[in-house]
DNA sequence: ACCATTTGCGGACAGGTGTCCGCGTCAAGC
DNA sequence: GCTTGACGCGGACACCTGTCCGCAAATGGT
């Protein structure tokens, strides 16, 4: 019985010497079990296998990534926002990664740390960093050169517009180009835009798209849209979007149909707008952008735009294979992922 | 001028050595100025800052944590299902590691990769594992059982009732007596539970508070609520609660008040309810769990029970830099935290 | 110019692993 | 009983860093 109890205790083991002094083996012998090299005997292969069950020993990575040329792992840097989309990307690549036989060093961005994070990462020799969300773009061009200069792979998903940077994101021009049509489709000639400023490089995109769905029918976007992001802080998003709704409400003549930079403002937009009596969508249209579950639960369901995360992610795995394999491109690599509108209940005819 | 190109790309150094011998000094010496020892000229430490600067040198971390005792690095084990809170949780509890010099491992948990996830900690020599959310309570125990045969510390957060575990949690019994007795105050006395079984192991805790609040006032359980959990498949909460609201519609008699496990199921649960024509809190009180940001962007307002991240993170902290300095404890922690009752317009009178 | 002190050098070792290689051992086949 | 493989042993080296130590060189003061 005591017996039973002293092999239920075994002996905590933290290298291969002692493990093979362990199961009475060379050290050698071992290491080539472990890493499953031929030329051993059924027997001995066994005898180890069991034993690794026993003591549930495993190597010191450290040391095997230390010898080998490779550490087989990329660098993740998150958004601080983190968003259940973002979410959702961060754990399907994650494991994907695995599924490649790579490990994933993650890290949430906070301000000011992205020096810390990356100098982590370098010392850590990851294959490639993958930045996923949006950051500050000088900070993050300057994060980029240091990696270049390390000839070390890089992707960034959902920052589009950052100079030489392989990227992977959502064709948000195209995204707003179409919300605008369907908008313009219903009869909305007057767009209030939420968390887009008209000028602000960062949403330069969505305006390039929303600029073009109006000039194809002849329209202009100063006449049309109007924003007042630089009158409302923006903390958090749902109370953002409420904030400015009530701006808008004050003009005399309040736009027909609401662009929403995300789901969350959106949601506040209407909240805000149903609060001061407007109905949605009899007297004002508003659409979200990303697609979160959150959407059909409201009233009236959100209009918005999908995310298409499971392409994004495959795409992003396709480029960041390509770099593990043949190293930095020789030109930046920009992917962009076709959005897909969702029409829901939310947009609707503009009232005459 | 091709003097300064050149000059734009030093060489590409992976150890002191190189390193060194770019700088024009001994290795050891440069290791010296790395780890800040005394006994240096200025003028040679700032000559080497320069040469770091130039290069973007990092050592090998790796070949440090091989030297070195200790790792300084905790694995965080985190609930496949990605809500806000848990990421607050996360993203705080990094920060927090990172400010105690501790590097953190972070891994997504996939169905069945719990043992992958473990001995990828063990290989890397964490020196503490934390898990946040809800997990499969047997694999976990395995789990735990494992690190504790490697003497290694772990800390669950969230996940209440694992036996033997350091466990830090929101007090889940004391949120739902709380809840009940508001709603038992509001003279209901009929209560449909959604997401939450009768039977079931994983939700004891929160029908152990239900009983003793309808205990307190002379009530019992199996008379006053029902559960419909069994009778439909959970993929999305949002769905879930919406479901589980329509089976309980098709009673004669369908409860005054709806406990819902979490805000998406109550948020499910409302849009069934007024799709149905029940108004809200006038014909049904409905209660969520969590207090996410959208809980306000409702109508009504969702009555929940806020998660309290910033004192579980806190207490969090405590135990687990307790336990990186003593090692195991010998008997297991178990701190609860006190939940708040954040009462807004979903609930209301019983009608009578 | 001389001596004492600061300061950098370079060799050595440890930490754990993977791999190569020569050598001993054991069993099977003839 | 001898040869021939098959198989395991153990020494050695490399990977890179931190640290100790004896020693040489440079520095500073007088």
């Amino acid at each position: 019985m005591s017996s039973i109890d002293l092999k239920k205790s075994p002996p905590r083991i933290s290298s291969t010497a002692e493990f093979a002094r362990y199961v009475g083996l060379a050290r050698t012998t071992v290491s080539r079990v472990l890493n499953q090299q031929p030329g051993l005997k059924q027997s001995t292969i066994d005898r180890v296998q069991r034993a690794l069950a026993e003591t549930g020993f495993t190597p010191n990575a450290h040391a095997t990534l230390l010898k080998g040329k490779g550490t087989s792992s990329v660098g993740i840097c998150l958004e601080n926002l983190l968003t259940p989309p973002i979410l959702l990307k961060l754990a399907t690549l994650q494991q994907q990664l695995r599924g490649q036989g790579y490990t994933s060093l993650i890290e949430v961005y906070a301000p000011g740390e992205s020096r810390t994070i990356i100098r982590h990462f370098l010392s850590m020799r990851v294959e490639a960093v993958v930045f996923i969300g949006h950051f500050d773009p000088a900070e993050l061009e300057v994060r980029l050169r240091e990696l270049a200069g390390h000839n070390i792979p890089h992707l960034v998903i959902d920052h589009h517009g950052i100079p030489h940077a392989n990227t992977v994101t959502l064709d948000r021009a195209k995204a707003m180009e179409a919300m605008v049509n369907h908008l313009l489709d219903l009869g909305h000639r007057t767009f209030g835009l939420l968390g887009i400023p008209l000028e602000h490089p960062s949403r330069l995109e969505r305006i390039h798209g929303i600029r073009a769905a109006l000039a194809a029918r002849g329209l202009d976007l100063q006449t049309c849209a109007r924003s007042f992001d630089a009158q409302c802080p923006r903390v958090h998003d749902f109370e953002f979007g409420q904030a400015l709704v009530r701006r808008f409400l004050e003009l005399k003549q309040p736009p027909g149909a609401y662009l929403a930079l995300n789901d969350e403002i959106a949601i506040g937009a209407m909240r805000a707008l149903q609060d001061a009596g407007v109905s949605i969508p009899g007297q004002a249209s508003v659409t979200g952008f990303n697609n979160q579950d959150i959407c059909t639960m409201m009233a009236p369901p959100l209009t918005t735009v999908d995310q298409q995360v499971e392409p994004t992610i495959k795409v992003a795995m396709q480029v960041l294979t390509a770099q593990l394999r043949n190293g930095m491109p020789a030109r930046p690599v920009l992917r962009t992922i076709a959005p897909e509108l969702v029409i829901r209940q939310s947009t609707g005819r503009a009232a005459s």
